[in-house]
DNA sequence: ACAGGAAGTATTGTATACATCCTGAAGGCA
DNA sequence: TGCCTTCAGGATGTATACAATACTTCCTGT
């Protein structure tokens, strides 16, 4: 069978609205009736109110003035914010996978990444997962599951920025990663670290570049 | 009115349930099982079940294998791998501590520290109290809501470990606080990261010592 | 016309009843 | 004797009904 936590409706209500929230069917603001979603994703308020619980929790949603909750919109304070704390717990990890062993798990991630140098063109979906598969891959690499579970946590919240909206983005980001992992299978901490800093400062350079551009 | 959040029965339940997870009523392996906890609370189960879902997510409990959960039981390696992150967070949190303004919010900590090594002794509950004060403080002038909240976090899963264990720590460990304090309200972050890092160091060093000396 | 209040409406909080699934034990068969 | 099957009991997951509370609108008085 499945497991059985994640075949409830109550976390599959989650998931789905999670998706929802970060897919821009629901955009910033939208208040969330629990029997608006009740009806909507066919269960009853029971399992809609455990979801959104669980996304009170991590922050995806908020109660603004009391009652019913919105869809929290990400200040660019929040964002600097939240990508401060990545790049302080990324730099962490990368230095601790390359002291770790079992760092061959990254080989294959490295291939497709020179694919895409190399002028392979993903689809968003394609590349967002790969990215995903890299971060988690180094964060698990750190030996901590606090680590790990903190940076998938504050990579959720980034997500809705990564949607394909920054595609020049990919070619110096694909090289950046291939370095982080170069130094991680290297062994070479310090260098590791100091690639992963450079990664995620460029992130953060070029989404706020992205913003000011929007104004 | 009082906070309409905080005054409903889902989240009395959950502050009642992690302060008796937390004081030992509940000692690790302990099974929640909701029809008991109604019982026990004087509440039906809809709030019980908010409550556990919330400790579910902060990690207090956890479900081993499929149904009931269990009071979590800290290994020494979770106890090693919290304080590892405390140490990474906080000691950024006191770097940035010392470069905020502001800081004269921790001379009144500082003045009763101070008592406690000149050789007052305070209760459990009131060196707790204060203990927790300072870390929240140190870490809100940080600037960021999401390192408090991370701070605070890690803090409540050590917190089984602080309850008045560890008596010979009292004037050291005000000791170090004071350091930390005196380098912020100095402005020098250098020196309050090294204070932080030295008192997180001794903290784990202590519990260690102490874990050590039951076997 | 504006302010204050009161009633109605809508939404969340809570309790309870029902459905589903897991667990454990008893009994039968090889 | 040991293992598998089956059934009973209990615990969690879900739905629904009810209670309490916050918001909205309209009315009244100044």
């Amino acid at each position: 069978m499945a497991d059985p936590l994640t075949s409830t409706r109550g976390q599959a209500a989650y998931r789905c609205l999670r998706e929802m929230i970060l897919d821009g069917t629901f955009p910033p603001e939208t208040p969330l009736q629990e029997n608006m979603l009740a009806a909507r994703l066919g269960v009853s308020r029971t399992p809609i109110r455990e979801a959104l619980a669980q996304l009170l929790n991590e922050g995806l949603i908020a109660r603004v003035s009391g009652l019913t909750p919105v869809v929290k919109r990400l200040s660019v304070d929040d964002f600097v914010e939240i990508l401060h704390m990545r790049r302080l717990l990324e730099v962490e990890a990368a230095g601790r996978a390359a002291r770790s062993s079992g760092t061959a798990v990254l080989r294959p991630i490295r291939e497709r990444m020179m694919a895409f140098v190399a002028g392979e063109q993903p689809t968003d979906e394609e590349h967002a997962a790969l990215d995903d598969q890299l971060h988690a891959a180094i964060a698990s690499l750190s030996g901590s599951r606090l680590l790990t579970r903190y940076v998938t946590d504050l990579r959720l919240k980034t997500k809705m920025f990564d949607r394909g909206r920054l595609p020049e983005r990919l070619v110096p980001g694909s090289q950046e990663h291939v370095a982080i992992i170069d130094a991680i299978l290297a062994g070479q901490p310090e260098q590791a670290q100091e690639a992963m800093c450079t990664h995620l400062n460029n992130v953060r350079a070029s989404i706020l570049a992205y913003l000011g551009r929007l104004t």
